[in-house]
RNA sequence: GGGGGGUUGGCCGAGUGGUUGAAGGCAACGGUCUUGAAAACCGUAGUGGGGCAACCCACCGGGGGUUCGAAUCCCUCACCCCUCGCCA
């Protein structure tokens, strides 16, 4: 959410914004409620003054007098009464309006329409050079037996996934490794539930607008979020914190639940995309600078990649565009990490700056050194998500004989194993 | 799941229908005093919105109601605490 005051004093930017991100919204229609909202509340206050003014009166009138105080109270009370309502419906409705506008883009980030113009800033480390043709991470898993896709279908449906034996102390071991390295770099850890309030989601930007990605849980109003991001971001809701208790940066671990409405057919196969998984993420709340917020952006990257780089995997950084880099966001960086078997670079990490635009929708202020009370700055990023690590995990690690190599960065969370696995292919002599 | 008690300003805490936007305390800020600091004393001070301004409006967990007038009365929801039962 931006400030109204700011919209109305900087509309083309706004427009702006609105046009190179495809936001749907009519910013005129935003400038008109606001000017309607504006005149009747100045009607309303009017009337409230003139009620006020006139209760005021009536303890101090003589009896015979009183009468016709209460009289007019009333009358300015049936007023008010068919007034208020209208007042408050048009707010409601500015606000709508409001929830939806974007925030502006960083002057850094390209313009674009789709993710097909986001922009590769660098690569980093070696491709893998297989002397052999590798299997892609569904082969592995099942020759392994680690995996049981057709079993858990029939339990969980589509898209979901199961782990079995050595694979689920890999998982185990990636989600602790990540936590103990960004504990390492100044993240509190913190663990969280998925299950949430629905006005979180509107908090963390998710709505309006993207209610059905989520699950609903039938019968209490709360929802499944798809990141801890949502309940981290309103954990200090509306809270007035002090500028010594920022920032707040945490490694938080949570289940992650998503419909992935809209993305039937897509990564329908293995461990890419399923509705539910575990991540671990990194979420900032920081003082109210852009140079802060662009320092801690450039930390929470730093942290994905070295993470990457521990468990030895090749990827690379781009940059999103506009038309991919959602609403609230004023700067976005992707982490693309190899996968062999897809000779592609899939997205694993995704690392963004919001200003202050979250803070603002969820009420999260602290008081400056000045004593004036400011929306925070958020900031957040992948630290791991499993099982989608797994993907380039176990396929870059693969070795001829069908077993996995065990980075060294994960030895210590594998009591010390170097391999995983038994030998599942034949080696063929050269 | 049953019963009881709560939710007031940054914090603690008064306040059961009419100059209460809200006593008092702490914390904060400005000043006096002091070589400096502390203490003491004086003063300022909630958040959001409207207006050039004087000033006005809203907000005492959320929503609704009663009333000329509600922090105060009623309904409802959420959360917290205690307690009985159940349970990983």
């Amino acid at each position: 959410m931006l400030d109204l005051k700011f919209i109305r004093e900087n509309p083309e930017a706004v427009r702006r914004a609105i046009q190179v991100k495809g936001v749907a919204l009519d910013l005129d229609e935003l400038l008109q409620l606001d000017r309607e909202v504006v005149a009747l509340r100045q009607r309303v206050e009017a009337l409230q003054t003139e009620r006020n003014a006139n209760a005021k009166l009536v303890p101090r009138a003589a009896p015979d007098e009183r009468p016709a105080l209460i009289q007019k109270g009333k009358d300015l009370g049936k007023e008010l009464g068919a007034l208020e309502p209208e007042l408050r419906a048009a707010e409601e409705r500015l606000r709508g309006l409001l929830l939806r506008v974007p925030n502006l883009p960083h002057p850094s980030v390209p313009v674009g329409q789709d993710d097909s113009e986001n922009v590769e800033l660098r690569r980093e480390g070696q491709l893998p050079q297989f002397a052999f043709a590798p299997l892609d991470h569904v082969e592995l898993l099942e020759r392994q037996g680690w995996s049981d896709p057709e079993r858990v279908a029939r339990v969980s449906g589509s898209r979901s996934y199961l782990l079995r034996g050595d694979a689920v102390l890999l998982e185990m071991a990636v989600l602790m490794f990540a936590m103990d390295f960004l504990r390492g770099r100044g993240l509190e850890p913190l663990s969280t539930t998925a299950l949430v309030r629905p006005e979180t989601l509107v908090g963390s930007g998710h709505f309006p607008g993207g209610e059905d990605q989520v699950y609903k849980v039938e019968g209490d109003d709360l929802m499944l979020a798809g990141t801890a991001e949502v309940p981290i971001n309103s954990l200090y809701a509306g809270e007035q914190l002090s500028h010594e208790q920022l920032p707040l940066a945490f490694a938080g671990l949570s289940a992650a639940f998503r419909s992935e409405a809209g993305s039937a057919g897509r990564d329908v196969r293995g461990l890419i995309r399923v509705h539910e998984f575990r991540k671990v993420e990194q979420y900032v709340l920081c003082e109210a600078s852009e140079e802060e917020g662009l320092k801690w952006f450039d930390r929470l990257l730093d942290n994905a990649e070295a993470l990457l780089r521990a468990l030895e995997l090749p990827y690379r950084v781009v940059q999103n565009c506009t038309g991919d880099m959602g609403a609230g966001k004023v700067l976005m960086y992707d982490l693309e990490t190899w996968v062999p078997s897809e000779e592609k670079y899939r997205e694993t990490h995704s690392c963004s700056y919001l200003g202050d635009w979250q803070a603002r929708r969820t009420g999260l202020r602290y008081r400056d050194e000045h004593g004036k009370l400011v929306y925070a700055h958020t900031l957040n990023n992948t630290g791991i998500a499993t099982p989608r690590i797994l993907v380039p995990l176990l396929e870059n690690h693969q070795q001829a004989d069908g077993t996995i190599r065990v980075p060294a960065a994960l030895r210590p969370y594998l009591g010390g194993r170097e391999v995983l696995g038994v030998p599942v292919r034949e080696v063929a002599a050269v």
